[in-house]
This record gives C-alpha cells, structure tokens and sequence, in this order.
DNA sequence: ATGAAAGCGCTAACAG
DNA sequence: CTGTTAGCGCTTTCAT
C-alpha cells in the first residue's frame, strides 16, 4: 500500500507540538533546559508520529557517528575454525551497546582489502577502530595508524615501537600469554616432570611468542630439542609431537601452544601406546571449552577470559572517544616517564593492558 | 601536529581544479558525460587533496547507506561454541565488500536487546538487514519485518505464513536439512543398519525439526524408542546416548543431528565398550571441521556450504536493493500461481533458497 | 557538457 | 527557557 513510507522529521514533530525544531531536539537528545511541561507535548508527538531521528543528518553536524569499526585482518580460514573471534565479538559488541554504539565490520582477505580498509577508515565512517592483526609483518596496523582514526589493537602488536612517535601510543589489550605459559609449565614441574617439551605456535605472532617465552622462563637453557614449532592446528600438533617423541622418546610432560594443537598432540600419544596423563602429562591453552573438554582425556589447560579481552578494548576506546585530544595526533605528554602499563588496573588506558590468565585443572595433567 | 585535520570538501576539490562542485560530484560518482580532459584535472585535485567523500552528506541526500545489518538473534553462548556464525559471517562479508556494502553487526542478547535492533532498523540506518533467528518463538523476525526494511533470513524462519501476507514474501536461504538427513540414514542402511537410531537438536529450532522429519523420511514409523531429543551440545549427545543404549541395546547405527552432538555419542559408545563403525555405524551433521576430523574416529558427516549460505544471503538482499519495489510493502503481484522456490537455481530470488548438501564419507560409517 | 541553486534533516550558536 | 538562523557536504534538477 504505502509504497515510499515518508518518515516524518524534525520539523513534523515541531509543528505538531507547536514548539520549534530546536526544542524537539533538545528534547530528542536529552531533554536538558527544557521546561516539563513542552517536553511532554513533544515526547507525545514523537511518539505519535513514531519520529526517529535521522542519523546520517546529525552526523553531518556533529561529526560523530557512535559508530566502530571491528577489523579483523585474517587471511586464514583457520581463524574461522575457532571461536576465538566470535567470543571476542561478543565482548564487543556488549560493551559497544550499552553506550549505543554500532559495530561495523570489516573482514579482509589479504593484500587487496587493506586499501579498501584503509580508505574507509580514512573516510570518517565511525569514531574510532578495534583492530585484530596477528602477524608481526601485517601492514595493516601501520595503514590505519596513519588514517587518524583513535584505534586500539586487540593482542599486542609486534611492531618494534620506533613506528609509534608520531601517532601517539599504542594502545592495546592481550592476555598474559608469557605468564599463562609459565603457569602451565611450572605445573607440569610440580607434578614431578623434568622432561617437558614445548609446540609452539607460529613464531610471527607474538601470542606464539610470548608462550614460549614463558616457557623459557622456566626451563631456563634445558634442551633446545624439547621444542617444535607449529602453528596452532591439530594437524600440525600431531606432526610436532612425533618430531618430538622421535627426536625425545623419553619425555614425560608437553605444553602445546593451545589446545587445538594439544588436540593433536593427544591424537599421537594415544596412537604410540603412551598415556596421558601417566606416560606423558598434557597442558594446553586457550580453554576452549568444544575442545578442551572433549578431548580423551579432558585437557588441563590455560584459561584466558576472551570475551572480556573484547569488552575492555571497546571500553578502552569508546573512553579515548570521550575525551577527544587523547586521539590520534595529539601532543600526548603525561608527564615525566609516564606509566605506559598498569596490568593491576585492567581499566587504566595505558599503552597496553594484560590480562590474567588461570590454570583449569582436567584429567590430563 | 595538525590537531584538527579538515577533511577536503567537494568544494575544495571543485576550486582546485578550477570546475564546480557538481562537476566533482559526476566524476567522483562515476564520471558520465563529462569530457575527458576536465575528468582527468578533476581525478588529479581529488589526488592531491585526499579527498574522501562525506558518506553522511550523501545518504542524507541520496537516502542510501550502502550497508547492511546482520542480526543475530541468540541468546545462548552456545552459539559462539561453534564456527557456524562466523563462516557465514565471512560469506557475506565477502559479497557485501565485492559490491561496496558495509556490514553493520547486530548482536541480541535476550528480550531486551530486540527493542534496540528494532528501533535502528526503523531508523533507516542500512538499506537491508540479514537476519538469523533459530527459535520457533522468537518475536524478532516479525520485529523486523514490521520496521519496513528489506530482509533476507538465515535458515527456514518457523512462523507459519500467515504472517507474511502484508509484508511480502518470506526470502530466506537455508540448506537441505531435510535431504541431507535422508541421505545420511540412507547410508547407514545402505551399510546393512537396521535399528538406526537419531539424537535430535532442540526441536524449536527448523534445522532439527527438519533433520528429524529426513530420518522419518526414511525410517518410517518404526520404534519410537529409538528417537532421543538433544540440544546440539556434546554434552547433550552424552545424555542422550546414554538414554538410548538404556532403552535399545541393540541399536547397530546412529544419525546424530550435528557433529557436536556425534561427538558426545561417540564418547559414550568408546566409554560402554561398543566399536565404530564396527558395532554401531556413526554420522553426523555439519561438517564442522575442528570436531568431524578430530573425533576418534573421523566422523563421516553431512557437509552443507556455510559460507556460500551467507554469500547467497548477502547477494539475494543487495539483488533486491537494486531494483526497489521488491522491497518491503510493495504489491508484489508475479503473475498466476508464482515460483516460490527453484531449487535449481540458487541465485533466483524465490522466497526460499535451498542449498545441497554432500555426504562426506570418513571412519565413523 | 557544465554551472547555479535548492535542499536533504539536523544541531548549534545566538537572540530574545 | 525557547525560537531563529545558519550551515554541515553532498546530489540533483534546471538552466545555460
């Protein structure tokens, strides 16, 4: 019937009420220095013409759009495969909600996307970006630094921070992958392990690097061929572990990078007759639950609360948005030495946050 | 340095290549009928000043966005548990971008979330929605449709369609649950099985309503005991097994309504001493990767195309965009009798798009 | 083929 | 407190 259902505007709201436009929209906006009694008249008529504001006008003015955009710079179907994103989103978009902002994703495959992101951040679309990057090479983190968009990365970035001057710090949210990884490792040492080996995951993303750092930390120098790196799938966990087994028969303890590759890891055990947790105890990473718990036996693993990684980098943005200045390009001098991490106060917009991770203990180790 | 950086205006543009704003504006938006040499020397300015076009003027004029909103409508965690979303997230993605389109994410989290998506449809913010909604008795869907916006859904919607009638026909893209069930118990006949049996998924939800009716399909009306309802969960397909070996001993096969619930089962047959494929014949339902081919054994599985499901989803919308009056509200009259669905040709814009599915034969059957 | 001018719907000074 | 008045940056008739 209706075919182009005219919305009605501002201005149809200010007639009906019989006040002027710019009380309609104080009142749409808030309602503040308005007397009771037009607020009243002009919320009836809103609600009577069923007014809703139109977006792309008010951004024309005031140049906000409570809008983010969420990049995720993954080549890799792999990423799909776990839901590590997916949860991250979640956190996201929860936050972003609750101070009624919307979520523009972009997804990129590849070299070809990076222009297209590039140019629409350049272009003023939303406020500020969420940014995923895993690789120490991706180009992109640099590109949308230089688009002046207020952005806070989503893992720590593996830049080296000379890139950063002029673009003001680099503010990001990870997990403590280096603390987790000792965690785990020191574990397996209490339970009376002395042999015990490491997978990594692919050493061009620092979460990969970071765990194995920590394991490092804890084994010190011991035998550099309790390691194999691998790259975060079950496939390529079960390939490492028979390196490992056939290089080190005796070994009694693995910490797999995460708990696909521990998945895998388990696979060969089992196939070689060893057992878990007798033969060989197991500590994974990630606590993915679809994994973790359905592995033969149960994975003990390194929690990381994903989601919450997701809220608090919203929350670290949408803070940067509130108080324009802390943005991009600006002369940001926080006075003498500054305080660039504060991982006590997980709110703190410091360069970087770190959150904490747990051990869950299950049956295999 | 440069605290506020003045994005570069039609009109800057204009002055500096010496043309008028209209001029820009033709080239910018194509070019057409402008001669060749003022094109070039206005392509130049735009160069030189980095010049980005203001979307938010533009759609206050042109009253398009070109973006999308996809809704997902899910209050359980469940959902983030599986790669479901997130590979028809990257379909979709995919086609939007191929035709310029932003993907502007609607996450609901319960009742009090549908209010907000509906109002910002309403609200003229895209130009079309994607929608997934899995319950029988979520009121959202109808939400949306009320709001006036183009909409494509993710799987079969349940209402009856009654309530179409105002508001156009129904367009959803799903895949064939129903064959693929057919096809799976199929086999497992096929293999010499007899007393198959089915775990199904929460059957509030089309997908499992579907797979269920597939089973039935072939199986007839023989003993109802040896149908158990399940929840997609593993730990569900654990319950449920269970239940089954409890009541039918015997049973020699097993159709399980996804991988995750196969996965449960799977547990719970190695943990009562029954071999598969050898004793009782396993398949499952998805083709999830990280637990078809993890699960001891490999599951054989029915694959559906996910991430063709949300490229299909995405280019039926942006199709019905394009040529306006198949939008909402229009009388949409296509002669006697209609086509509401041509299986055949997944990209014909019936009211349902149905994919195919394949049977993938691993260890389990 | 190009330019001039009129708005799209809204907010934000500025008056009163 | 409320109304008036300028635009925000762009597209789009309508002249030329």
């Amino acid at each position: 019937m209706t075919d182009t259902a005219p919305r009605p505007t501002l201005e149809a709201v200010a007639a009906r009420a019989g006040v002027s436009r710019a009380t309609v929209s104080r009142v749409v906006n808030g309602g503040d220095g308005v007397r009771e009694p037009l607020v009243e008249r002009v919320r009836r008529a809103v609600e009577e013409l069923g007014y809703v504001p139109n977006q792309a006008a008010r951004s024309l003015v005031t140049r906000r759009h409570d809008a983010v955009a969420v990049v995720i710079a993954e080549p890799e179907a792999r990423v799909f495969a776990d839901p590590f994103f997916a949860l991250q989103l979640r956190g996201i978009s929860k936050e972003l909600t609750a101070h009624d902002n919307q979520l523009v994703l972009l997804l990129t495959e590849g070299r070809d996307d990076h222009a297209r992101v590039a140019r629409y951040l350049a272009g003023g679309h939303v406020d500020g970006a969420l940014v995923f990057s895993l690789h120490l090479d991706d180009p992109l983190p640099g590109l949308i630094q230089g688009a002046g968009v207020p952005t806070v990365f989503g893992g720590r970035p593996g830049w080296s921070d000379g890139r950063a001057a002029d673009t003001g710090p680099t503010v990001y949210v990870d997990s403590d992958n280096r603390g987790g990884a000792r965690d785990a490792v020191r574990h397996l040492a209490s339970l009376g392990r002395t042999r015990i080996a490491h997978i990594t995951g692919p050493l061009d993303q620092t979460s990969a690097a970071d765990r194995l750092d920590g394991y490092r930390d804890v084994m010190g120098d011991t035998d550099p061929e309790l390691v194999a790196e691998s790259d975060f799938t079950p496939a390529g966990g079960e390939r490492a572990m028979r390196d490992l087994l056939d290089r080190r028969p005796a070994l009694d303890a693995l910490f797999a990078a995460n708990d696909l590759t521990a998945a895998g890891a388990l696979r060969v055990l089992r196939e070689r007759g060893l057992r878990v947790p007798e033969d060989v105890a197991v500590v994974g990473f990630d606590d993915m639950l679809p994994v973790a718990e359905q592995t033969d036996p149960p994975l003990t693993t390194v929690r990381q609360d994903i989601e919450e990684m997701g809220r608090l980098m919203a929350r670290l943005l949408l803070r940067r948005l509130d108080r324009p200045g802390t943005g991009q390009g600006a002369t940001d001098e926080d006075g003498p030495g500054g305080t660039p991490t504060a991982p006590d106060d997980p709110d703190d917009a410091g360069a970087g946050v770190v959150l904490p991770t747990t051990l869950v203990r299950r049956a295999s180790a």
